[in-house]
DNA sequence: CCTTACAGAACGATTGTTCTGCTTGTAAAG
DNA sequence: CTTTACAAGCAGAACAATCGTTCTGTAAGG
């Protein structure tokens, strides 16, 4: 019948009453980490299209049965290896740790070493270039992208502030900072020397530096 | 033996020594066209990743036959197709027929339009991100695409000057200009409102308007 | 004792490529 | 101009390989 699988709902596992988190959910989270993790390697290394079941199987070094009791449907490990991408992105600039806060194309460089430069930065940008004609996908995703571009902005107005004291300001120039950010992975095959894109990157930093400022605060505690 | 597919060299066709074209190489050129508009609507339509010889076979209308006899692999379709976009992404802007040459920020609309508005810009972004992790296809088009970049960059000097009479800077502009352009189609699962794009585009060409003038040409021809 | 975690076979559907056969334009030979 | 020969254009079957999903069976934690 249809009474098989109806558990696995990838964000929130409400299977154990209480909070002790015994051996079997502890290996559980352990294989699905393990299993996104495959999932954000292959994206990386073969890019969305060749991205298969069978490879991250065989990157994770799991058994095909494993991978299909964790996530029963492709779908549902992409989506939970969407999760785990925005948070790991995000979470970096929130506790406002690595932004320097100083040096506004240092944070820049930060910025375009975390879409492009990492593996993760990389995934990510297989996915969303999916989401624009895979409609199931989009519709299971785009709120969680919209939260998590809204979450970014008012972190980023945490640490900025505009000349003219608009806070929207601050969001629209760093929303078309990471618009550019993202582009760097297209505009590659057409500039290869890194040299010619970190110049770039700096000369960008400078076209947006007049309209930043770094908002007060307390010590970095940059142990 | 192995004497059977030596012919479609893809560019070049010397087969008829005269360039008299007849009935034969008129089909044939016509079926290549209908095959590589077709590559181009799957491409924006499904995507790289959902982007399959069965499908471009059925939105060209044509047999499998007729496809592979044209295109003996899937990488020699593919590699038509970006020749084609990259034809008809450049020619637009080469006559200067375009390019208004008085209004940057109507300019860089305008490339917008051209590069994520667009079937053929949407293809191509999806064959740039296909490029990152296909190494074979990489190999066969990253000199293309090279050249083209630079030769956008010398029609752009042509239209262009810097304050400072850099024409370096006036590609490096550029260059960041289309890469962030690129970047909008990744942005867009972020940004779903048009509105915000365009604002977006506008508040782009105001950081760099300061940083580029208009090159003094003849009277622009637009009839 | 029951559910979760996992192993692995089997499924039909679809992938890209190769092959065989038929039609037809074209150019040389008569 | 007619005939003949041959390759190009094309239709479609057949191919092994791989796709994602579903299924049955086993081991073990709670």
């Amino acid at each position: 019948m249809t009474t098989a699988r109806l558990h696995s709902s990838a964000t929130s596992q409400s299977s154990t009453k209480n909070g002790a988190n015994g051996v079997r959910q502890r290996q559980s989270l352990e294989a699905r980490h393990k299993l996104i993790e495959a999932t954000i390697a292959c994206l990386d290394k073969f890019g969305y299209a060749d991205t298969s079941i069978a490879r991250i199987q065989d990157q994770a070094g799991v058994s095909r049965g494993a991978l299909t009791h964790h996530f029963p449907s492709k779908e549902e490990l992409v989506v939970a290896t969407i999760d785990s991408l925005l948070e790991t992105l995000l979470r970096p600039s929130l506790p406002s740790k690595k932004l320097s806060q100083t040096d506004i194309v240092a944070d820049l460089r930060w910025l375009a070493r975390n879409m492009t430069g990492t593996a993760r930065g990389r995934a990510l940008s297989e996915v969303l270039m999916a989401t624009r004609t895979d409609k199931k996908l989009s519709a299971r995703v785009s709120s969680r992208l919209t939260d998590w571009n809204t979450k970014l902005d008012e972190a980023v107005v945490g640490f900025y502030a505009s000349p003219t004291g608009d806070d929207d300001d601050v969001r629209q120039i760093w929303m078309i900072a990471r618009t550019f950010m993202r582009g760097l992975i297209l505009q590659q095959p057409f500039t290869p020397d890194p040299a010619q894109i970190e110049q770039a990157i700096n000369r960008f930093g400078a076209l947006i530096a007049p309209y930043l400022e770094t908002r007060k605060r307390e010590g970095v505690t940059d142990a």
